[in-house]
DNA sequence: ACTAAGCCCTCCCCCCAGGGGAAGGTAAAG
DNA sequence: CTTTACCTTCCCCTGGGGGGAGGGCTTAGT
């Protein structure tokens, strides 16, 4: 099938999808005198599977690793699962970096009493004082 | 004082603060006779200014904006409040969002073997079957 | 007087993960 | 024969700068 058909049955858009051909992520067949790509049900697997691991927010190069141990029939399941929990621990990371901003921010959000006068904590604690 | 020294004192690379230069969010003086740009006192309180409402996640654009309420002694609070809510709002979406793609990808990861064999349930759960 | 160090400048390309659109080729249907 | 709907490559754009080339200035040391 066609570049079109194959994204829309990834979930993906057609430029998201050559961009992957690119970067060799997804590599289908090409047409050699047309230049159109041509893709067959495996590589519309890989590219769900690539989209999803994506929506788990593993970057493109993680993408890359995932597809290489999905591929091969023989690794062993503790790469994969290793690969996932430094990714949760990534996300506890930034989670707790987040929580630690929310707190502060609101707290000075709820210390200004947000009327029509100047004096405001907020751009007091931005600039220091 | 040169741009080195600035950058020193607002705890940002030179190259940041070149390119707040650029984008005239804080624009020094010039030497018309060197091209050195020069920043007094003022400067440094706003590169500050800038610095920490970065580290709160405020992006360049919000940081204009702050930086103009910042400035106009006369605006209301309730700008810079509204402002702030919203950004807080914001980082509340992304904590669920990053909240809910930690239960998926850890209870992934716990129901792994993580062992030698190569059946693996994350990779089974990326590959939608 | 010369030179080295340590500043500074502009200009250009690089990152990520694609998005937008121009200019042009191709295939099938009316 | 033309329209329509695909497809291709190519180039510039995003945010927030980082890295480095190639060159200019000033000051201290020899």
């Amino acid at each position: 099938m066609q570049i079109g058909e194959a994204a829309r049955r990834a979930g993906l858009t057609v430029k998201t999808v050559r961009y992957y051909a690119n970067i060799e992520l997804v590599t289908p067949q090409q047409d050699a005198k047309t230049g159109y790509r041509i893709y067959d049900p495996a590589d519309v697997a890989k590219l769900q599977f690539v989209g999803k691991a994506r929506r788990f927010d593993f970057s493109v190069e993680e993408c890359r690793e995932l597809l290489g141990l999905y591929e091969d029939r023989n690794r062993p399941s503790r790469e994969v699962k290793a690969l996932t929990m430094k990714k949760v621990a990534e996300i506890d990371s930034r989670l707790a970096e987040l929580q630690s901003l929310r707190e502060e921010l609101s707290s000075l959000a709820a210390s200004c009493d947000g009327d029509h006068r100047p004096n405001c904590p907020i751009l007091n604690a931005l600039s220091g004082r």
